[in-house]
DNA sequence: CAATAATGATAGTAAAACTATCATTTAATT
DNA sequence: AATTAAATGATAGTTTTACTATCATTATTG
């Protein structure tokens, strides 16, 4: 069985889909690498044209900006991540067990398993780690949210709310415990890499220490015997 | 008694002190209104030239760029914070309200009854919140935590932690937790105003829910029975 | 095979992000 | 008070970014 899961993205994300070319699909795979290598700041249209040998204006006939680049990588990212949530956590009963595999999810790299998605999965992570919070730190965020771009990171915060309520309903911050595990997961990573001291991390097993870090965050908060 | 509190920044932060001078004075004041009205990514040093009627090179004189200029403004946020954090909970005996009473300070804006200090206040929070992760979100964060420009950050963040210690000598994540906690306070405000699904705040008393929120997540990670 | 769509090639514009120069005003020193 | 030094203003110029427009060429599709 060789399936391809193809993810359905809002289209007012890009102005041509860029999956439906191979133009496109160079746009979207060198854009990752380069965005991973400059940084969202230094990347450019221009500079991504010289490297897939295209022009600026083809790319600008797929994305109105590389900020709408940005956003679209991004919520490929929080959709993948969705899907991959439920796909995991389907068929498990313990409410403890979905929610660690949740954490894992979060704490770690998509992995590429499934074959077909051909980017570098990892590129990808650092930028949801480096770059993601630029996707909606910005004066267009309202008008995006409108446009409903921010759908994809809802519904994945909603999910993992909903998980905490089912470990404990009486809980009363579930979305809000949930954003910040989500946050917390990626900028842990990037305090870990650039700012150690902001964490306990030590260089050895970054991932597995920052996904104990949560585990015990969520645990002891959903599990308290009384709200203060 | 009235007093005037100065803060000395790091000298890489600038090229000329704008502390020393009233156009120096007058930029950071107008930057803190402007980049909160612009946003960062459309503020320009040119628009605050005009603002303040003096010229884009005069301004170049002060900061190297305008990344600059907000680090030196959210510089300032950390080492202040960090100045009310001692000065507030000094002479307390309890760190459970020592907690509290940092958890209420990161929470809200700074309360400007000392007077003197004569910019907006509440501007100053909101650039905190929308875009103090930009000032080390960026390929320059290396580079820059070499001159120390986030020691104040880092500063900020061990106090916090050495709290968490106190309250709990066996928690094994106090580090993290004090940079989590810090991130939550800046990013729960900007989830309740502009992606409230993220959160559990209801538009009614956002400052005060993200604080029992915080309060909530911190004494239940500190109190656990058992670690994970 | 004709029509249509996608891309390439090229050019151009406005603004951003600086740097340089020199005159003038202000402040500090003798 | 005169001299000198420092800060600012005024102006101009450069490179890069972030686009938009036009038209020719190459693929695709009906």
């Amino acid at each position: 069985m060789d399936l391809k899961i193809s993810i359905r993205l809002n289209e007012k994300l890009f102005l041509r889909d860029p999956e439906s070319s191979d133009l496109g699909q160079r746009i979207v795979k060198y854009g990752i690498e380069m965005i991973h290598k400059l940084g969202f700041e230094s990347f450019t249209f221009k500079k991504l044209g010289e490297e897939i040998h295209t022009t600026e204006a083809s790319i600008y006939r797929y994305f109105e900006n590389k900020h709408r680049l940005l956003l679209y990588i991004i919520t490929w990212y929080w959709s993948y991540l969705e899907y991959q949530v439920v796909f995991n956590i389907n068929n498990m009963a313990d409410s403890d067990e979905k929610i660690r595999r949740v954490i894992d999810l979060l704490t770690h790299e998509l992995d590429d398993s499934l074959g077909q998605i051909e980017f570098n999965h990892k590129a990808l992570y650092e930028i949801v780690i480096s770059e993601s919070s630029k996707a909606y730190l910005s004066k267009e965020v309202d008008n995006n949210n409108s446009d409903h771009l921010f759908k994809p990171y809802k519904d994945l915060c909603e999910r993992i709310a909903n998980l905490f309520s089912e470990y404990n309903e009486t809980y009363t911050y579930p979305h809000s415990l949930a954003s910040t595990v989500i946050e917390a997961a990626h900028f842990q990573h990037f305090f870990a890499r650039h700012l150690p001291r902001l964490t306990d991390v030590n260089g050895h097993q970054p991932y597995q220490t920052i996904q104990t870090f949560l585990e015990n965050l969520v645990f002891s908060t959903l599990s308290q015997k009384e709200q203060v």
